[in-house]
DNA sequence: AATACCGGATGACATCTGTCACCTCGCTTT
DNA sequence: AAAGCGAGGTGACAGATGTCATCCGGTATT
């Protein structure tokens, strides 16, 4: 009988040996490497064909979505679990259209991560449900991408005209952004405005 | 021979059950309970004295560091090890103050929970070197108590107008106050003051 | 009783923010 | 060629924010 093969990616080594003991509990399932971050993995996917990844989103090198789609597009034979913190719609969504199979919450119990990974192998989807519905009627990434970037800074605490260099646009146009940004997510000012966006996973 | 016994707290499950996992593998270490949030972790360690509780810090009911000053209070013997993502020197004197043995961050090596818990049973401290240093060189929490609440606020994105009325002050006095926290931290906006104070831990 | 101190309030001022209507220029679409 | 569109800019205005000097009323200090 051979084990179902997994890889694990995680930025916090301590999660990560930690996760890799959990899943070594299972007789089924092997861990056959880990990855500290998003670069890491895509080579360790690359020399050991595991049959599942199991990946964190928020990692330096490279982020999990994009670790996702770059496994779905060079290994397809690897599926891909994306495990994180965040219960944000928008990451939900971009997790699926980067082709991963499942999308578990850090919150959930244990015991579930070895599920995923048998459900997943055997070709299933594992989306968290209660997330799947919010992402649904929270609707798609209402922001531009210059709408993106003014809000990200603004977040950080840079002013207009801080901005404006940066970017190398006027001030003026920079204000004309943020009150975009600010009406279309529904947000008195500037703060609020990145705080909801980043909840709900669109910065 | 007896083993270390341990409970473990840590309100995202998957990260609980994984740490559990990862501290049974060791032959002298046993796990005798899982909390998921501070209070709980309290109500654990008063039926079954441990001899080391594991506990991160932000959490939902009661923080690890409020819970670590309340183990102190009424279990000495047991020792408390904060394991937490952040290296803010804020947090490590505050654990320091509280009574906790070891402060550890969870980009350590997996390995070094374990030896932490030895260490820490032993009667040693297991403190994060470079960080004591940080906390050392960064100096203390320089906010007073309203500084800190409406720094707090700020951040959220309320207005000073909203500061006030919840706060029962008029809207100079929010304003002042912001003034009196921006300048303390060397900070050119109330965003930018509420980043730097959380990214210190004392927020 | 005089002093100092502290939390809080005021008022004034300069600057920054948010909004809106309108302009320009380059690129598709037809 | 004309119309339409989208990224970016301008100017003006109201309101929010940051700064400062100053004031007020308790509460310790002496």
């Amino acid at each position: 009988m051979k084990k179902i093969q997994v890889i694990v990616a995680e930025d916090q080594a301590m999660v990560l040996g930690a996760l890799a003991a959990l899943l070594e509990t299972e007789p089924d399932i092997a861990v056959c490497a880990r990855a500290a971050n998003g670069r890491e993995a895509l080579a360790l996917v690359a020399r050991h064909k595991p049959d599942v990844l199991v990946t964190d989103i928020e990692m330096p090198e490279m982020t999990g979505l994009t670790l996702a789609a770059e496994v779905r597009e060079r290994h397809p034979q690897t599926r891909v679990i994306i495990l994180t913190t965040f219960a944000r719609p928008g990451y939900l969504r971009r997790a699926l259209d980067a082709g991963a199979k499942g999308y578990l919450l850090k919150d959930r119990p244990s015991a579930e991560l070895a599920e995923a990974v048998r459900r997943v192998y055997q070709g299933l989807r594992v989306v968290d449900p209660d997330l799947a519905l919010e992402a649904w009627d929270s609707g798609p990434d209402p922001l531009t991408d210059r709408e993106r970037q003014i809000l990200w800074r603004a977040g950080e605490g840079k002013s207009s005209g801080e901005i404006a260099e940066e970017l190398h646009l006027s001030e003026g146009t920079i204000r004309n952004y943020l009150s975009e940004a600010i009406s279309k997510l529904g947000a008195s000012n500037r703060v609020e405005a990145a705080r909801l966006a980043r909840a709900r996973g669109w910065l």
